[in-house]
RNA sequence: GCCUUGGUAGCUCAGUCGGUAGAGCAGUAGACUGAAAAUCUACGUGUCGGUGGUUCGAUUCCGCCCCAAGGCA
């Protein structure tokens, strides 16, 4: 049996794949299923560089807008709301397109994660929380001194953690629900990196310094706004005066995400299947002859 | 014109009591299956401003020159 045929656009913050996305699922009479972590968070909209209704040009866009800034939400969570949309989207008769740049999200959906449906175990996270990483590598080669890891990646040691903790610890494994078509973006690199700064400054301008304090007047957590990262964290650290000017915070927040768009692109690169799309060319007839010979195949 | 302090990695600087040098930031490559815009790993040759001198040996000491900042005229 044929598997249902997804298409998935990735790439790198402000590299333009959210509107060619929409041009694409506008041809192909397509709906838009977002992979992207922080925009499921109703009003982070500038911070994390939300589509617009006016952008989305009438296309249907699934999975923006689902959580309340301050709840918890995962890749697990993300994947199985994204097999909900997709298949939906499948039953209507129409194409869906995974647009996004979490990585991870993408990779949990295209390549169909194999996932426990054990909910993560908050409390024993914050327990975990109190040791310091190496004291936490020692407590799990204590018990598994067969798992590899990197002695040093303090989150992954502390999953893994709590993984055997469940026991629910098996090696990763996986089995792709969808045939996918799947294409990434690039830029020239110092083009992307001038786009990023434009992008920046404009949302300046547009308010996004006002809108962290916003959600932060609302009762949002600051602890979650750090750990948001990027845009949420440094605005956060300079209305908390950690950052002692904005001129410092907009050098600093400048230079992260550019090494944000570093690290989605080390993640992208690795998938070997991706068809990259050179976006000072004609991304959109590329795109559409490589969507074309997919669906005929 | 004189005095002072500087001139060392793309940037900010440290350092060598004379044996050709190292941090942070930036940059590059990579890892990463339940917080992933998260969390981590690896990578540092640069006429040590120029030029003479002393010395076995000078980026380091001395002379002169150039440049910058500050002060005095």
């Amino acid at each position: 049996m044929q598997k249902p045929k997804i298409i998935v656009v990735a790439g790198t913050n402000a590299s333009g794949k959210s509107g060619l996305g929409v041009e694409l699922a506008h041809k192909y009479g397509g709906e838009i299923v977002s992979a992207d972590s922080r925009q499921v968070y109703i009003g982070m909209d500038l911070g994390s560089g939300k589509i617009t209704p006016d952008e989305m040009k009438g296309v249907p866009h699934h999975l923006l807008d689902i959580r309340s800034p301050g709840e918890f939400f995962s890749m697990a969570d993300f994947q199985r709301l994204a097999y909900e949309a997709i298949d939906d989207i499948l039953q209507r008769g129409r194409l869906p397109f995974l647009v996004g740049g979490t990585g991870l999200y993408v990779a949990a959906v295209a390549d169909g994660y194999l996932l426990s449906d054990k909910a993560p175990d908050l409390t024993y996270r914050q327990e975990l929380e109190t040791y310091q990483t190496e004291a936490l590598y020692a407590m799990l080669m204590a018990q598994r001194p067969d798992i590899e890891v990197d002695a040093c990646n303090r989150n992954r040691v502390m999953r893994i953690l709590e993984r055997l903790k469940a026991d629910d610890y098996h090696p990763a494994q996986k089995e792709s629900r969808y045939d996918s078509l799947r294409m990434g973006v690039t830029w020239e690199r110092d083009v992307l990196k001038q786009r990023i700064d434009e992008r920046l400054t404009r949302r300046l301008d547009e308010g996004m310094i006002q809108e962290v304090q916003g959600l932060l007047d609302a009762g949002v957590s600051e602890g979650f706004m750090l750990g948001l990262g990027l845009e949420y964290r440094m605005i956060t650290e300079l209305l908390t005066g950690k950052i002692p000017t904005e001129a410092e915070m907009v050098t600093q927040l400048g230079n992260a995400i550019k090494k944000f768009a570093k690290r989605q692109m080390t993640w992208f690169r690795r998938d070997e299947s991706i068809h990259w799309l050179d976006m000072e060319k004609d991304p959109f007839e590329a795109a559409c002859g490589l969507i074309d010979a997919f669906l005929a195949s």
